[in-house]
DNA sequence: ACAAAAGTGTTGTGCGTACACCCATGC
DNA sequence: GCATGGGTGTACGCACAACACTTTTGT
């Protein structure tokens, strides 16, 4: 390939991934104590650099793959970084990924072979750089996007229950919603498939298990249906304001 | 600055700018030839390069005004760009950025002076490498963004008529609007401030120009408050199902 | 006088919200 | 038998969508 733009500044281009995950009614996320200088030691997102001959979205995978053991994963630019003082390193420019992940407790191991820990996200230590500040930002996009498609579903085993699902909107909107209405809605969308399993971990009743059925997601998306997700605008409603994410 | 992270791959980091404006009842975009190898002569974005000590945003705000003249814009990051090929002059990656102008007699004649031209979106010719793409999702962006927050008046003069505002949310939604829904949904808010003037050129009645009232709404937004503009979900009014953008 | 665009109100209905009680089970 | 969490239906009010005629003025 002939090289044009000769005497162009070149940049580091570093990604961090911010990776959620929701585990025991949390919503959580990974974070790593940092292996190298500056700041080593210190809690940070998983990180690297952009290479040669791969697409940022390519880097992403790998270094989340690298970092933790995952693959498969939904992941999504979020924001470049650029300010030039952000990193003490060196001057680089940081693209930010956000990731959902299933936890299972395969990648629970995983994560812990690997040094990284999942950290409920209103407990979460102060991060190197500008890291917290990407976090917010991945806050914000998972919340406009929650209420925009049912991308919660990243987030929860392929089976769940319905107070599960609920949790965890509650977690992303930082609202407590109305159980019957929270119902209602989800069940209309159509997009949920209800097994014959029972989960019995958190209640002597018993909750039954659904699953989402992504062919019926997919084929609505082809056919232009837009969803939205309506819980977004739920109420809080018994005086504990508390729940903040 | 000690160095760190010796032995990483580094980049040319290239900005790109999709710059909307609201001209003659349209939706428009300011396009380039381009002046350099390779596709010198063909359409393009305004584009440029990341220098050694400037943010991206900084970036971004250099490049318009280098390449049009214009500054004090409404900007925002849009999306990295870094397919491996995306730009055959080298790799590089690219940052979108798109720009919402008030378009008026001066940039019109300040665009000229620079060689960049004032085309409708919906006659856009071909552009080069992945800025076609680049604009699709800017479009998007644009959408979005307009129903939650009114970035609209971005685009337009200071002193607007309803028509002319119903004209570029119809352009930006691709469908036409309810007359009557409009003007009270857009007056409901309360943001705008009717004046004592009328317009004339495009009517023999004249319209009655009004003011968007930026206090007012920065402090609702302090408040905490959200516009969801709701006219996003209008309805096609008169069998022209045409109007693409 | 007529063409062309600006301006103005009302009504129905569907959706979101609020709300309280029974059920199944393990201990 | 009781405590715990799962599951269910309804009524009200509001906000959105649909809809047609009058006003002004330049030619």
């Amino acid at each position: 390939m002939t090289r044009y733009y000769n005497g162009y500044e070149q940049h580091l281009v570093a990604l961090d991934c911010i990776v959620f995950g929701f585990d025991e009614g949390e919503l959580k996320l990974l974070v790593l104590k940092r292996k190298f200088e500056p700041a080593k030691g210190e809690w940070s997102l998983m990180g690297g650099f952009l290479g040669k001959s791969e697409s940022l979205d390519e880097a992403a995978c790998r270094i989340l793959s690298q970092l933790t053991g995952l693959s498969n994963i939904y992941m999504k630019q979020l924001l470049v970084f650029s300010d030039v003082a952000r990193d003490p390193g060196a001057r680089t420019i940081s693209v930010a990924y956000y990731a959902l992940i299933k936890i299972d407790e395969n990648d629970r191991l995983l994560a812990e072979t690997y040094g990284a820990e999942w950290v409920p996200i209103k407990q979460l230590p102060p991060l190197i750089f500008d890291h917290s500040q990407m976090v917010e930002k991945a806050l914000e996009a998972l919340r406009r996007r929650t209420s925009r498609e049912p991308i919660g579903f990243e987030l929860l085993p392929v089976k769940f229950t319905l107070p599960q699902l609920q949790s965890l909107y509650e977690s992303i909107c930082g609202e407590l919603l109305d159980k019957r209405n929270f119902r209602k809605q989800i069940l209309e969308t159509g997009l949920l498939v209800k097994l014959d399993e029972k989960e019995k971990e958190s209640s002597k009743k018993g909750a039954f298990l659904y699953k989402f059925d992504h062919n019926k997601y997919n084929s609505y998306v082809e056919k232009g249906f837009l969803f939205q997700l309506k819980v977004k605008s739920g109420h809080i409603i018994k005086g504990n304001n508390s729940l903040q994410v």
